[in-house]
DNA sequence: CAATACTATTCGCCTATGCGGATAGTACGC
DNA sequence: GCGTACTATCCGCATAGGCGAATAGTATTG
């Protein structure tokens, strides 16, 4: 029984096996700068596709994708408003979480820089020309 | 300026541009399974590469890049002990990362499985033959 | 219902990165 | 200093998944 136990909220959190997938898969939704970056951007205020696409400098239908994959990771819901969706952050566990996560990340971000196992660049290359 | 206030411990957090790609790395590193098992695994005690192999269930070689990896984002650290080297976690806050995502993921986890764009199956292929 | 404005899907391409296997260090015990 | 136990690095391979471009929906307005 894996288990480990931490009190951050009152609550004794308990890490089974089975869920190993999908907490990795949640954790890989916030793995790429891009997804981060728009998760950030909706948290400050709720947002339309095409602000996203403005913010995140990449085409629409990759925008559309990566917000499709933060509305099923949880992160944020879609209210569609006339022609428009908009997109937001209704949990705010979700900012406490990229909060902490910054705050871990900013007090190693020299060790960060140097590991190579994992690319700092944009993961996914792209960038044909 | 991209910030998000946030105050899960009393404090403001600040998400700057310019540290996007270094936090998406942080989040990268838990988004494998194999390293986000071995990390819950050394949550529970400080642990040698050996007693991680052995429940990682994969190659001496590949285990070592990973714990090398949690080293350098912060979340591990190794103490030599003998001929052995121990590896734990100092910093309470890994924990409570961990924690904070899995309540998460927990209360999401049907969409979490549908969704496409990452795929739950382990990264990285591998599985020759 | 037709036109239009938004958003989502499909497709081929390319890189990051996980895996095993072979090999190279490194630190202790003797 | 040599052998041994432990751990780390190098290699080629295979796949996840990011990207742009083209295309296909889907609501809302008239």
């Amino acid at each position: 029984m894996t288990s480990i136990t931490a009190n951050p909220s009152g609550r004794t959190g308990t890490l089974e096996c089975g869920h190993l997938d999908t907490v990795a898969k949640f954790f890989r939704a916030l793995g790429d700068p891009t997804r981060l970056g728009l998760l950030v951007f909706i948290l400050g205020a709720e947002r339309t596709v095409a602000e996203c696409v403005a913010h995140a400098g990449i085409s629409q239908p990759r925008v559309s994708v990566h917000l499709s994959c933060l509305v099923d990771c949880g992160y944020v819901v879609a209210r569609r408003d006339g022609r428009k969706l908009r997109y937001r952050v209704e949990d705010p566990r979700v900012a406490d979480l990229v909060v902490a996560a910054h705050a871990l990340a900013a007090s190693n971000t020299e060790a960060l820089a140097a590991c190579l196992v994992i690319d700092a660049a944009a993961p996914g290359g792209g960038e044909r020309s």
